[in-house]
DNA sequence: TGCTTCGGTGAATCTCAAT
DNA sequence: TATTGAGATTCACCGAAGC
């Protein structure tokens, strides 16, 4: 990293070692083993060891941030803290603290605490005075019927396909984040055609979803089985095309949507077509949530409004994906989520 | 602070300055003004002076502590990473972090950022060592469908007839929590009789939360106004009827039975055959309480263990009795044994 | 094919009293 | 202070297997 041009970088992901202080081994109730985070580069000898090792990455990584550059940190309480207070101490600037609400936490087994069901990020700006760093305000905010995002998002944990897997059947890395996750944060916080770093690679979640959004990347891996699995994932990887990606400009008063969860959560790829009850319309799902019918591009109401020409449309019941099955109405999907989320 | 006796407290909530850095008026999308944090108490001319001030104040708190205590703080990402620093660096040993949802926050009037929608809380124990800390784990999880309670709390801001107002109609203080945080802190983390003790008492939130839920309470404030507005809403407190805040029998807190006790009142006799619950292991019960697999003698739960293959077994929930109506799990005779104890 | 059951698992600082 | 043993403790989701 310090080979790099000082000023280079648009954004930063890191996800840095938790120093997790365990001691024993957990078993569940049912006596079974918990497959805990146990490798060596999670173990530090002190705080203050720690502190050394936060403080210096954090400044290699400032130093090759543009001045309207911004950088996220993910961690739990076990470091998250002393990753805040060092930022702060380094001339960061807080722009928020996100909680990442686990729809699916390990719970706690003994039952001496609460379950543990969320990690927090700190997104900071690299000086008090920063101008200028990306926030897709409207996009977010049309992408969650029409109000403001919040500094809490509901996303599930890594698992199934999603989940790198060696040829032991075993998980390659033992912390691997969901695609979800950073989609929502490179759509915040970075434009299509920035330069995206992760000082912590691991299996390559931030570039795979980087290349996807048409973000460059550049990730830093010490671990060689880490890289080759991260290489062989990022390069298989098809980017979108570029007219789901395209900036999304609007007025203030944003169309309504409600869109962006749908592809969050895979239900809706980028690039599906929507098409209306009787297939004479068919518009283009983009990444952010908006989507483009011919040269249009607005949410789901809004374009819907534009392929009947009438003034309003609700897009939730106009809008549907072909399946095998033949037609489905997105309202339906929603509806889905929000039995999940009801659930939950 | 410094008067009170060393290790004299159950609890500890702490809702310290958040050391807000604001620059000069808010004002919304309408050119009103925001009622922002601009008190003098909230103002610290670094950094280091507000770690200094709170290493000041947690050690004051640390000292009155019993080595059961636990203690939360409440902040936002202004001030409560640095709070959780000095927290582990003074040896407090971090139990969960939670986060406060809240339903109807501030909007962000700039479009620049998050939804600021959450505060964070640190609760934690003294020491790395603490056992024996106040966790009412079973009436948390009855109270929540029947399911572990998360780290993440939903509950609405202090508003409406809850928030104090002075004669002119404003609210008299800038920050004041809702009792709904309170009572959930309070009602998992101490018991009824507990002492709780807030170091800034500010309108007494937590005072009036505790004296409603049958815990005492010290609180200290420096500003007259606050606390005699504290002591007033205090003072109207009425607690709420001891039937309704009586402990719960958990598991934990059920007198312990030995398994020769049943024996001994003659519910099972030496020479039963003991069996798990698809007959596939059979043990004898001798007469000193041991039971007996092979040529294998030991506890219940030792020669449950034996017999599973496995390291570790709760024999009351391993082990049956055969009976004219089938199987009896001898948890259940145990469950007779508390209960003739509980009535006498 | 569709439904149910069963097993596996995820960044976890995960007991406590008696000796 | 360290050790020992009783005995208490899990939610959401996914995938495979069985029906």
């Amino acid at each position: 990293m310090s080979k790099m041009a000082a000023g280079s970088v648009d954004l930063v992901f890191a996800d840095p070692p938790y120093n997790l202080q365990l001691k024993g081994d957990l078993k569940r109730p049912d006596e079974s083993h918990v497959d805990a985070v146990t490798d060596d580069w999670d173990k530090f000898d002190s705080f203050a060891a720690y502190d050394n090792f936060t403080r210096a990455w954090l400044l290699a990584c400032r130093r090759i941030m543009k001045p309207t550059a911004t950088l996220w940190v993910i961690g739990s309480y076990h470091n998250i803290f002393r990753v805040g207070t060092i930022m702060q101490d380094l001339g960061f600037w807080v722009l928020n603290d996100i909680v990442w609400r686990k729809t699916n936490p390990m719970p706690n087994f003994r039952g001496r605490r609460f379950t543990n069901a969320h990690e927090t990020m700190i997104w900071a700006a690299r000086d008090e005075n920063s101008k200028g760093y990306t926030f897709n305000y409207e996009a977010l905010k049309a992408a969650n019927e029409d109000v403001q995002a919040r500094s809490d998002w509901l996303i599930p944990l890594c698992t199934g396909d999603e989940r790198l897997k060696g040829a032991d059947g075993k998980k390659i890395h033992p912390t691997q984040k969901p695609e979800g996750l950073l989609a929502r944060v490179l759509l915040s916080s970075s434009k299509p055609g920035d330069l995206v770093l992760d000082p912590f690679n691991g299996t390559g979640t931030t570039g795979a979803v980087a290349k996807r959004l048409g973000r460059h990347y550049i990730g830093f891996e010490r671990d060689h089985d880490y890289a080759a699995a991260a290489r062989a994932r990022i390069d298989a990887i098809e980017p979108l095309p570029d007219a789901t990606l395209a900036p999304f400009m609007t007025a203030r008063s944003a169309p309504r949507v409600a869109f962006s969860e749908l592809i969050e959560r895979g239900i809706i790829s980028p690039g599906t077509k929507l098409v209306d009850s009787k297939k004479r319309h068919g518009a283009l799902v983009r990444a952010d949530g908006a989507i483009m019918l011919g040269d249009k591009v607005g949410s789901i109401h809004r374009i819907g409004a534009v392929a009947q020409g009438s003034e309003a449309c609700n897009g939730w019941t106009f809008w549907h994906v072909e399946t095998h099955n033949g037609l489905r109405l997105i309202d339906e999907l929603r509806a889905e989520i929000r039995s999940e989320m009801a659930a939950s």
